[in-house]
DNA sequence: CTTCTGACGAAAT
DNA sequence: CATTTCGCCAGAA
């Protein structure tokens, strides 16, 4: 029998909202990189997931930026808002590139045991192109 | 029921 | 360096 808090057959979203609960304040995660860990999940899908979120949710959205080190805003805007919320945390933003150091605010993950207990394991291969090999 | 579409990212071209 | 292709969830119309 799973723990009781596991999520191993929880839909995608529901996995990837798990995921991005953990992400400390100060810190930034990707899509890829959530959805790597989700497993069976693509970078794309965390974006929509991300984008369904309701107004108040509990998810820390704003931790979630692309690969690039910068926000990514949906059609219309709204982004100097997750950037407002990101500075205030302490994530500094490179005035040059408005983007944000990895290796100063990326974060590493859950820890093993938060991991193991929740039913997520290691992620496979995820993005296999063409058709084979 | 079907169709549309939206916070991404890596490889190929 | 710029563009194209594909992955394939969830809710609204």
């Amino acid at each position: 029998m799973q723990p009781p808090n596991s999520l191993k057959h929880a839909p995608v979203y529901e996995r990837i909202y798990a995921i991005a609960r953990q992400i400390p304040p100060g810190k930034v995660a990707t899509y890829g990189q959530i959805a790597a860990m989700v497993g069976s999940c693509t970078a794309r899908m965390v974006g929509y997931a991300m984008a369904a979120l309701p107004y108040g949710s509990d998810v820390p959205w704003q931790r979630v930026i692309n690969r690039q080190g910068k926000i990514s805003l949906r059609a219309g805007g709204g982004g100097s808002r997750q950037r407002q919320l990101l500075e205030a945390e302490g994530v500094h933003f490179d005035p040059k590139t408005d983007s944000v150091d990895f290796n100063q605010v990326g974060w590493s993950g859950p820890d093993w045991e938060w991991l193991d207990y929740h039913g997520f394991q290691p992620a496979p291969v995820w993005g296999r192109r063409k058709d084979e090999k």
